[in-house]
DNA sequence: CTTAAATTCTGAACAGTGTTAAGATATGCT
DNA sequence: AGCATATCTTAACACTGTTCAGAATTTAAG
């Protein structure tokens, strides 16, 4: 058989060849485009040219879509503060530009952000919920460089756990903000990424021990 | 005609009497109980003991009945920080203390205050959009103490707005991530309180200028 | 008081949804 | 080759939001 690329080359296929990928990328575009809330399996299903059965052969249910979006998501903020990360920065820099890095990926990706955080999809409990584990990889970046800050110079006043929540706070606060209230009608890239360096800014001021 | 405290002296009345708020009482419960997704209008005519039909008297839609919802909550979280800012404290200490009720606010509620903030109810544009309106009230307490503080002593660096930004994001971020993260599932009201007086305090000295 | 108008509710219906079950079709293995 | 398995379809179920015609009730007008 032909190698993984070749998806639309013959699309009348009654075996798809890879349909769990198309329908991820079919449910990313369609959250982007028709919001959260009106988001449909069905409507996923129509897009990759398949019958409203055919997702459950390769999902468990809607809900199990959504999680395996959300996780994706994680990675991919995972690896965008990673990258805002630079290596040449003090750590005080890095931090702030994790901030507005995080921020930025919310306000690109408003769909997959929104999935990423609802209750609903929070595991009853124990075993390692691979979603949980996606957010707390995301969230050592951030943790991993306080330490990092803390250790090159005793900068830090309370310890890295709170100022890891606190900081979280901000960013993910400010996310949401631009994305779920008014200000998401007038916001654009360039206003939302000078409101994070702002936002951020302050709040690393709160966690510098005064000389 | 009796007066409007007589609800369940008469239940089988083909006029309710009062159905629009025992729709709106009806349908905070139901969200409470199942969460914000399956929140289903159809449920909420059942426990007002009335027909599918029966809620589109009194709301445009499911959404206007949320919105109506989303309105008095906003309300609601206005007075609660209007409470929460004693005259008898310093304005620094009001700042704290409405930073932590805005977070209690959101566990105590937590499906009302997920209403609030929901992209689709933001109206499409122009005049004077209640909901809008209420949102920015339960801002202005915030932000106007912001300004006492500011007039008291000159103890910020950054500009009124800026500040007022910042506290709101961090508060807003902490209550979600209370909300919508795995930490919900071990969340209690002593360990959110306990975490909203951690962060915000971080977050407020932030704001003071060095002396 | 009578009667017309307006309000509030019901019942039945429509399209659309998530989901399941039974069967058709293709793929992979031996 | 043939058999098991994975993948897809068709049909159906219960449920949803919403609309519409009409019944029950209240209000207002004569």
């Amino acid at each position: 058989m032909s190698s993984s690329i070749a998806i639309q080359t013959k699309p009348e296929r009654y075996h798809h060849g890879d349909l769990k990928n198309t329908l991820l990328e079919a449910a990313r575009e369609l959250a982007n485009e028709i919001g959260v809330d009106n988001f449909t399996l069905r409507e996923v299903a129509r897009r990759a040219n398949v019958s409203p059965a055919a997702p459950y052969h390769h999902f468990l249910d809607k809900q199990d879509l959504i999680r395996t979006l959300a996780i994706e998501a994680f990675r991919k903020l995972t690896t965008a503060l990673e990258q805002a990360k630079q290596k040449k920065h003090s750590p005080l820099e890095q931090l702030e530009h994790i901030g507005i890095a995080y921020v930025m990926f919310a306000y690109e990706h408003h769909a997959e952000f929104r999935f990423m955080f609802r209750r609903e999809l929070c595991a009853a409990a124990g075993e390692p919920d691979p979603l949980e584990v996606a957010g707390i990889d995301a969230q050592s970046v951030l943790y991993n460089t306080i330490l990092e800050a803390q250790v090159v110079k005793k900068i830090m006043t309370s310890d890295a756990k709170n100022i890891s929540l606190m900081l979280w706070s901000v960013v993910h606060g400010l996310s949401t903000i631009l994305l779920e209230s008014p200000i998401s009608k007038t916001a654009t890239a360039e206003s939302a990424k000078k409101m994070a360096r702002i936002v951020v800014q302050q709040a690393i001021q709160g966690i510098l021990s005064k000389e």
